[in-house]
DNA sequence: CAATTAAGTGTGCTCGACAACATTTCTGCC
DNA sequence: GGCAGAAATGTTGTCGAGCACACTTAATTG
């Protein structure tokens, strides 16, 4: 398992042969002879030599610049999480060098979005670090990275594959499959249920969509007559949810669970008619409203993002690719962490 | 945020002295004149140094040997996980000069553990992580770790405060907690439920026991009226499980939920009379036969220990102690996740 | 007052990877 | 054979921290 560490200086004597010419050959920059060339190559296969990465980052010295661009937590808390994982990265890294910058923009509009693009490729960064709220703009952003050569890492949302870069992130047709199970889980067989996508300023069209599939989904796969209905609360409505479950339940009166597709399950609270006051409600994200319709009982289960960790590991991929050569992960799913009033503080911290 | 990372050359130049001088400020060693001390002091200060710790690192140029003690995965998979953790820990520091070695010893007594923690004091280790399975057993290895001043972190267990070293691991009681609200949300209120302690050869019994109060706790502190009762399913009786389902089931006809505090509920697989098949049962880890019955659907949700996560941790933390000099965090709560047969997938890997 | 000791300071080498630069060896050609 | 020029190889300095050793003052004593 652990074996003795071997320098090049090793190799070289090993070999009866100069360090330089070592370098050259574990570093394919020619200039050597086929003799000892071959000669190296084995010991290196055999010893199965690993480079100290700890002498080599030291040689380069070089300090990197890392943006990362997620939308302003002050206008969404769901953001907030991700600065704390952010700045744990950084701390991480910056002893091997990497500087890491947080860029906000504005989530309601492409505009705000736009700028703070433009104005991070001013700065020349060496890698980026951002959430594809918006997909066209994204995708040319990307694109743009991508020419000038610029290390690239998304999450909470993916890019078409074959992007260059790395996507960090959640299946969210599977998170739909859980809240489906959870609510069979609760509910049992045969019964009505309402998917419910809650107001979101911003285009998680796409987002609530897979998940209402992940959702339709699983109860399809099962013998049973489960009936699914999916109702819009549009933004205009938030001021008055009351009103709009009033009607809601009025028309359905035989709707026993809700699944919310976004984070405003909290919306529900004291917003449930009284015929329906302890419904099975599942729905996202462990911001702090959610937390107390956790433990009101309004919401039964939230399924958690993990915000924190999957900014955490945008910087952390592109930070270890930089210092370390790693090669940055295409595809790095999290789990989908299921919560209720009992286990959600172990994912807060 | 990111500043001009400074060098003791810099500092030096800066306070017009050389870098011996600032060397010595830094580490304390006295020597230094108090005007010196006074202005170097001042500079440190003032543009906050940070060694660079790959310089560090590379000049001290130790390398560390860390030795990890638990049970044989052979003889229970839950452990199998922890290797894969060690390993991935084993691999980021590497570089770092910390030497990783799994040690396993045969859980089923105290002999193995013992003539293990004899073994691994032989080749006088820089640090030790292990499973405290034998608690006066591994007070006294821990104790003699620490008059050797060997490093030391548990996980899964814990020994008593005030103890050197670290711990990783679940907050049991709480873990309880989290199965009696799931529990609680198949079931409703008002209904009789079982706690079943399920073979365990060794001594889990204090686990099982902080689990079953955590879980009574919770049903304690609620309005509602439920009756819990305690039942033990000894070694001897795993053979024919379906035989003491029987009986329990006679004597036991209205409890309507079990909660099964070891990570055997997959013994219940078959086992249930058919008055009782599709009874709901929350159980513990995730290993590949409480898959099987998680897909079943003989257990409705596992309680998730993440023992890989834990093994990952306690070599994490004192590689970067050993490594960067940092310290050591005292306790160390993971996560109590919640699996059902659509989320456990994440889990594994 | 020179000699000894202590206190404070500076210099230079090491760790391992790496690459620029210097040097040697080989090849072809007149 | 001699010589240019390419090809191969060797040497050395760098990165930043850290420490042993050498060195310079200042203080003390016979």
């Amino acid at each position: 398992m652990s074996k003795k560490k071997y320098t090049i200086a090793d190799i070289a004597y090993m070999a009866g042969i100069s360090k330089g010419t070592v370098d050259r050959v574990i570093h394919k920059r020619g200039k050597v002879s086929k003799k000892a060339y071959e000669k190296i190559t084995r010991i290196l296969k055999e010893i199965d030599y690993q480079p100290n990465l700890v002498a080599r980052n030291l040689k380069k010295n070089k300090t990197y610049t890392l943006y990362v661009l997620l939308p302003d937590p002050e206008q969404d808390p769901y953001w907030a999480p991700c600065v704390e994982g952010i700045n744990a990265a950084s701390r991480e890294f910056q002893s091997f060098g990497v500087m890491v910058e947080a860029v906000f923009f504005d989530p309601s509009g492409t505009k705000s979005f736009n700028a703070t693009c433009k104005q991070v490729l001013k700065q020349e960064p060496d890698g980026v670090v951002f959430v594809p709220l918006f997909y066209q703009e994204s995708l040319a952003f990307a694109e743009k990275c991508v020419k000038k050569k610029i290390g690239l890492a998304t999450f909470n949302g993916s890019l078409p594959e074959g992007q260059a870069g790395s996507f960090i992130g959640q299946d969210l047709h599977q998170s739909g499959r859980v809240a489906g199970k959870l609510l069979h889980q609760l509910l049992g067989d045969d019964k009505k249920v309402a998917v419910i996508h809650a107001d979101e300023a911003y285009q998680n069209a796409i987002h609530m969509q897979e998940k209402e599939k992940g959702f339709r989904d699983y109860y399809e796969g099962l013998k049973g007559n489960t009936t699914i209905i999916t109702q819009t609360l549009p933004h205009k409505d938030i001021k008055n949810v009351a009103q709009s479950m009033k009607h809601f339940f009025a028309e359905h009166p035989d709707v026993s669970g809700l699944f919310v597709t976004t984070s405003k399950g909290y919306l529900l609270d004291g917003a449930l008619p009284e015929t329906h006051a302890g419904i099975p409600v599942v729905g996202y994200d462990l911001i702090e409203k959610n937390i107390k319709a956790l433990e009101s009982g309004v919401i039964d289960f939230l399924i958690h993002q993990n915000p924190r960790q999957q900014a955490y590991l945008g910087v952390s991929y592109l930070s270890e690719y930089f210092a370390f050569d790693k090669k940055i992960p295409g595809k790095k799913l999290l789990p989908i962490d299921i919560v209720n009033s009992e286990n959600y503080i172990h994912y807060l911290e």
